[in-house]
DNA sequence: GTATGTGCAAACTTTTTGCACTTCG
DNA sequence: CGAAGTGCAAAAAGTTTGCACATAC
């Protein structure tokens, strides 16, 4: 996804397209392994050292509520953000900071029969996420 | 369980056993619908006023690492607390903070078949955790 | 031109740290 | 008695707020 897409995935949704919300799009895909806010802030501002933390905070927010970046729960209760915004599963390392993202249709489609035939009383499932802990190799 | 039942558990871990600790131990399990670290302080403050903050944050740091209380993440990048040792799954309400534990040791054997058959590549999985989002009605 | 977005600094919330004092075993 | 735990106050870390100024459309 290039800066172009980016800039249209910001007007398909109603927002406006400014150079700080361009970049941090742009960080997240580039930064792909779930950075922080302030990894996200510490490299924009390698390049555009006036981009203000709450500007930050605030782009993150709206494109989260937009559905344009997910928001991963970290270990240590920091939000982490993700490119990928359709559904889609997580490994954790235990013991480090590393989280994968983990794609499965098969599984996907497992799981949404299992529920089909097995409703949980009383819930009307959204969305399933697995948090898949163990140790990469 | 009892306060006999929680000195038991701390002493097997070789963990000292303290009022505060068992305070906050019978506290989350009272509190049964994933406290915060604040609801925690408030709820045990009323008995007892003095109780430091710092001290139920290191309290539940060492309860986590020795598997006497289980943590979740909320929405909302807080820490909440599960006195559901065993692994389990998490219903979160979309929209509110509401979390609800579940369980389902069908669909964990399912689980468990499935990623015996279809390894993660480089990976070796210990734990599973659904995170369910949807509505409750 | 106007609604919306940004920068800045200050505040807020949750959690951590360091250290003297206390308690458990 | 000694190792481990607690209380306190201060600070860290992450995030939010309010408001004046700037920008997208």
């Amino acid at each position: 996804m290039n800066k172009e897409e980016i800039r249209k995935k910001l007007t398909e949704k109603g927002l406006k397209v400014t150079p700080q919300r361009v970049a941090i799009m742009e960080a997240i895909l580039i930064l792909n392994n779930h950075p922080t806010a302030d990894n996200i802030i510490d490299f924009i501002r390698k390049d555009n050292p006036n981009i203000a933390t709450a500007t930050v905070y605030k782009v993150l927010d709206i494109l989260t509520e937009n559905n344009l970046v997910g928001k991963v729960k970290s270990e240590k209760d920091i939000s982490r953000y993700d490119g990928m915004t359709e559904s889609h599963h997580h490994l954790y390392n235990s013991g480090s900071d590393r989280i994968e993202d983990y794609r499965n249709d098969e599984l996907n489609t497992i799981l949404e029969e299992y529920f089909k035939v097995n409703d949980i009383q009383d819930f009307k499932i959204e969305d399933i996420r697995l948090q898949i802990i163990g140790k990469f190799k």
